[in-house]
DNA sequence: CTTTAATCCTATTAAATCTATAGGATAATA
DNA sequence: TATTATCCTATAGATTTAATAGGATTAAAG
């Protein structure tokens, strides 16, 4: 009774999809008072220890702050329109899409392949990176509430 | 010592690459000989064995046809022209990309997600989707071989 | 200054998936 | 009948993702 998998299934991992979720949360918010992961998590149905791991690399990477202890909680620290997607799914990093060979930031040579330049395989996914990033990058938090 | 991954790392599986190498090379045949498995494996470093199934799969799905015996192996059956890289990929599954809730073959509803239509992230995906299989289904074998 | 509430942090487990291999059954050729 | 090659199913190995555990740290409140 497995649904079978569709050519689109994996491209965004949950990590980075309560990620973002998290992000569209915290930006609804009317002031800047911190919110507790709890709450987060019960409004997303996302899973509360799987979430503050996620939260907590979205601080380190300059999406949030934090507050400890009592009232303590995320805030967000940029202003939604400056938030791109492409940078949110870089840092909650998840295999996206595509091969390493293909990948402008951590390109990878592939063991099979001589030549990539004589790789039609190659050149077909530079163009479909190239087309979703192009989404990516001019896809702002401040897009997605509205 | 291990590469951090990029958004775009693991859209194609290595099943559906070599799939796709496959087929490049029997299309490139001259006429419509069988070829066996280990000159494919060998020519484009792809693991015999691996390869034997993928190309069992590739026949099953009449992309390919086969002979048995000596004198055997796999030959073409559909002009490159007809053979779109969305069906190839179907066909060799592999998670290539997005939430299932965004697939139009194998719809599956987020766990976590009440309302999807009010989903920024399922909307996001939707337009990534679309960009995505613009390309996919307008590209053929023959385009790639050019 | 003690209790309580929250994040911080690292490590580990569990589950899923992809990659690859094994080994024999079947069929065709010579 | 020997040889060659695909057919087929099962399974092992490796990698990655998802989720959990448990305590350390910090801050507020009385």
């Amino acid at each position: 009774m497995i649904a079978k998998r569709s050519i689109f299934e994996h491209m965004l991992s949950k990590k980075t999809k309560y990620g973002i979720k998290a992000l569209i949360y915290l930006s609804k918010q009317e002031d800047k008072t911190p919110v507790q992961i709890e709450a987060i998590s019960k409004s997303e149905n996302i899973s509360r220890k799987f979430l503050e791991s996620i939260l907590l690399t979205l601080r380190k990477n300059g999406f949030l702050g934090s507050k400890k202890g009592k009232g303590g909680g995320y805030y967000l620290i940029k202003d939604p329109v400056d938030i791109k997607m492409s940078s949110v799914m870089r840092v909650l990093d998840g295999p996206i899409a595509m091969v390493p060979c293909v990948s402008l930031n951590f390109y990878e040579k592939c063991d099979d392949c001589p030549d990539e330049n004589a790789c039609a395989v190659h050149n077909l996914m530079v163009e479909v990176r190239d087309s979703t990033l192009h989404i990516f990058n001019n896809k702002s938090l401040a897009d997605l509430i509205k």
